[in-house]
DNA sequence: ATGGCTAGGCCCCCTAGA
């Protein structure tokens, strides 16, 4: 089965873009992030329509995170990571599905950019991070299939971005986000994408501004982590780059992963 | 030589994204 992972910048502007790529990729599960609408705003019934069950954590403006998926949800799909009641941004939601060879739990992740880093958004972000570990750690003790897909807003080395030196100091790439990515890494979760391809440069985001899709200048910072059981199933992963160039497209573009499930 | 975008909100200018 195809589990995908898009940050489609706004379901609402993005809607055409992605009811065409949901029919062309034909993904069994696709995790959204950055939806920018309440529940209720989302457009349920055209994505219903394609078959697909809709899980949703939104949020008025910002954040909001959702899960599509061809087979039904074992239980109601969990919003929120554990570890800060306090914390209301829509980031986090988890669902559970049965395949005939076991249980697939997914999570749609939404990790904060953390810019600038002199401000609170930063600490937020380790924070965030320190959790969302945590919470893996947890995952692991199931010994089962899971994909924690989602925009992670981590460069996770010199060959996921077009200009390393200038993002040094950078929240996306600087060295105690790296530091906490590798934190979640290290548990041993798989980067299903680095497990498939070593090439550098394959990116999934291009910023809006200054050319950098003409130019190709982006970043590799949308993510597929698999638990071992799930990684002994990966069979490939690839990025729908040409999504990337379409009219009104996201700023992002969707990755995706073949599992043998 | 420079700066070049997009989306939402209650909206003609701001915040936010990465």
């Amino acid at each position: 089965m195809i589990i995908a992972s898009w940050n489609v910048n706004s379901i609402k502007a993005r809607l055409p873009r992605l009811l065409e790529w949901l029919e062309e990729r034909k993904p069994d599960i696709a995790c959204l992030q950055e939806i920018k609408t309440v529940d209720e705003g989302f457009p349920r019934a055209a994505i219903e329509d394609l078959g697909y069950n809709v899980a949703v954590h939104g949020q008025k403006t910002y954040n909001g995170v959702a899960i599509l998926s061809r087979l039904p949800f074992d239980e109601p799909p969990e919003a929120r990571l554990p570890g800060d009641d306090s914390d209301s941004q829509a980031r986090y939601l988890e669902a559970v599905v049965s395949t005939d060879k076991g249980a697939l739990r997914v999570a749609s992740i939404y990790l904060p950019n953390g810019n600038p880093v002199d401000s609170e958004k930063f600490p937020y972000k380790l924070a965030w991070m320190d959790r969302l570990r945590d919470h893996a750690a947890g995952l692991l003790r199931y010994e089962e299939n899971f994909v924690l897909a989602g925009d992670y807003n981590i460069i996770p080395d010199a060959g996921d971005v077009y200009n390393p030196k200038a993002w040094t100091d950078d929240a996306l790439y600087c060295r105690a986000s790296r530091e906490k990515f590798q934190a979640l890494m290290h548990l041993g979760l798989t980067d299903a994408f680095r497990a498939c391809n070593d090439a550098p440069d394959q990116y999934t985001f291009w910023d809006y501004q200054r050319g950098a899709w003409a130019k190709d200048h982006g970043l590799r910072i949308d993510h597929l982590l698999l638990s071992p059981q799930a990684a002994d199933r990966l069979k490939t992963c690839r990025i729908d780059k040409p999504v990337r160039g379409r009219e009104r497209p996201s700023d992002h573009t969707p990755i995706w992963a073949e599992l043998a499930l």
